[in-house]
DNA sequence: TATGAATGAGGCTTCATTCAT
DNA sequence: GATGAATGAAGCCTCATTCAT
């Protein structure tokens, strides 16, 4: 059924096995939500049976954070980098940050983590609190860090760095969710450009320091 | 719990069990989850038993939008009169609208309904058509009604009202997901007063028209 | 909703109501099964409310006995006073009595009954007896004295009575259960006339006394 | 009583598991009736548990019509094989046919299908409707046709094909149907030979062509 | 390493029956 | 007599997980 590379029909391929589980995983739960996906579906799409994944994770839970683990960690870092290497204005960080999330994760498949997480993760503490170490403070101290920078610079008005960056966050989040819940049924798409404009518009003139 | 006004089993209370099983189904819906939640337990919480929330409704999807017609029509229906009423300046009904939907909806258990269909609607279309009809639709209109105004009385900077509305919306409806998913678990509550503080500065220094 | 007689709106009719429910219980019976059939249907299209056939039938096994009591027995008996008084030639009382049988009982809701027994009757033991002892006995003797009728009088050959009469009755009882089985499903519906005259040229030449 | 080929519970018998649970599906319908007969008693009849049938049956249904399809359509295959190969003359066709549907059919279990069928179709129209085209239809295509060889032979009479076919057959249904409904609860049986030689005397008598 | 038949707990829903009013 | 809200046992079906092969 499925693609084998050129060493053979039969050769395992045991390194690539899990991993291949996790994308069918990512991709089920992200289209139907961690309860309603059965295993049996992962299995499936990730050309193996039934009993195959459990040789790999120990349950559907355990399957759940590794596809975090995998799927988003490997963003932050690069987000993290990018952030840590910048030199410039803070609006031109502000838009890199904003762009990159877009890009990186927002516009692709990970973007269904995030609403999964949010969706599911209250039945799964174990999972949550991964979740929230991993991969929430650590995206909201990236924006965090660009919002000192900019007052820092004078760039931006004095503020309440915490919470304005809750603020800032939830556009691209809600964006996330929007399309991997409702939108997908009442099928209705955003537009990216109209979008990061509107939204980039709104935080410049919203957090800059006023000349008045 | 419940006021008994007459004793155990056959106190006919054919008004008022509805209500008291819409209100059970919400508090474990919130906490669960739709599909965790098993019909049982909100007969249990209801002080009924099994078979009871089906004289009432079909189904557990039926009862789900229910829980969605109780609990957040009257709530938009209040809204929607504020605005309507409404005479001033625009951001003084747009500081309005915000503190309406943070306390009327945002700070109580309702809050628990958007993201319960963020999460779960995927899964049952039906229950998303009439959200996004009766809720979502109605919700973004009030906020779209609010810039336009802004916007014609010359309050506002022009933009591209569609997309600003969800922009502005965004940091709302996270909050409202945020306590019910990852927060409950992290067990990190927000503070209101910071919150719509740094909220409702972004957003008046982000709309205004400036004068430079 | 039911039309009450002149005696006044409210006047219960106590004598009446097992009746219209007994009515109401072969209707249902007969186009759905015993087991398919709810006693809330039944109480609905006698008019009355679910706890009402309670008053008059112990359970819903009563009420099929009930059912095949009222229904099937005044029929019989008919049938036997015909056989009773008859004189003449056999193979009028024969045509005469298969005549009735089709008219009386197989082209009515009545067949139904002996459906609903074959079909159901094994769960139920007790209306099993019952139903054999005071419909399918006294049914059989009806055939029975008229075939011993045409052997006496030369008419018929001499034959196994017993199980002739079997072989006779057959093609009623099947006539009445094809109505109310497959053939409402297939939609396939007899032809009185061509049944009749195909049946009775069987019966007559089949039990003929032959002249050869 | 299954011979099992390994021990216990993963002794892999995808092979012959379905028949199994067919052939105990079979035995508990015919003797309780389809809606009276609980899918895990089947399973328990045939050693497996509760969800085992549902590995080969999509639904309740689907396994009735599996009991049908792999009792009766072989047996009407041989019945069909029978007439297409036959020479001689239309009263040992005749026979014949009727011989092979008491033995092969009417005195087996199979013929509690046909009876089942009877009963319970109705509730479930797509059973009705597959054995209507697969199993009436087919078994009255064969009865007719032997009517109509006789009939060019000129042994028969002329008839009205139709009809007399559902006259001829009846007596066959009418005795697969009560030995198992009422037949059961009286214990009452069938003498084959008397029946048998019942029926045939008055079908050659019936259908033969006079000669007066 | 991989399979996939089998398990069995658990959920949704139905409905005959009860009984306070 | 009549009502109809409530009960609760019971049935169908699903699916995460196991484990002999």
């Amino acid at each position: 059924m499925t693609q084998e590379p050129a060493t053979g029909r039969w050769s395992r391929r045991k390194q690539t096995r899990p991993s291949e589980i996790i994308e069918a995983a990512l991709d089920l739960f992200v289209e139907r939500g961690f309860a309603a996906t059965k295993i049996e579906d992962i299995a499936k799409r990730a050309g193996v049976t039934r009993g195959t994944p459990y040789l790999y994770f120990a349950s559907k839970e355990e399957l759940f954070k590794a596809v975090i683990r995998e799927g988003l960690l490997p963003r932050i870092e690069v987000g993290e980098a990018l952030v840590r290497d910048f030199n410039g204005p803070a609006t031109a960080l502000l838009e890199e940050v904003v762009r990159f999330s877009w890009q990186a994760i927002a516009k692709t498949k990970l973007a269904g983590i995030a609403k999964l997480v949010m969706a599911e993760a209250g039945n799964f503490p174990d999972v949550a609190k991964y979740y929230h170490d991993e991969v929430v403070h650590r995206g909201q101290n990236l924006v965090m860090y660009t919002l000192e920078y900019g007052v820092k610079r004078g760039e931006f008005r004095p503020m309440d760095i915490d919470y304005t960056m809750r603020v800032v966050i939830a556009p691209i989040m809600m964006a996330m969710i929007w399309q991997h819940s409702l939108g997908v049924c009442i099928n209705e798409s955003i537009d990216d450009d109209r979008f990061l404009d509107s939204y980039l518009s709104l935080l410049k003139c919203g957090l800059c320091q006023r000349i008045d």
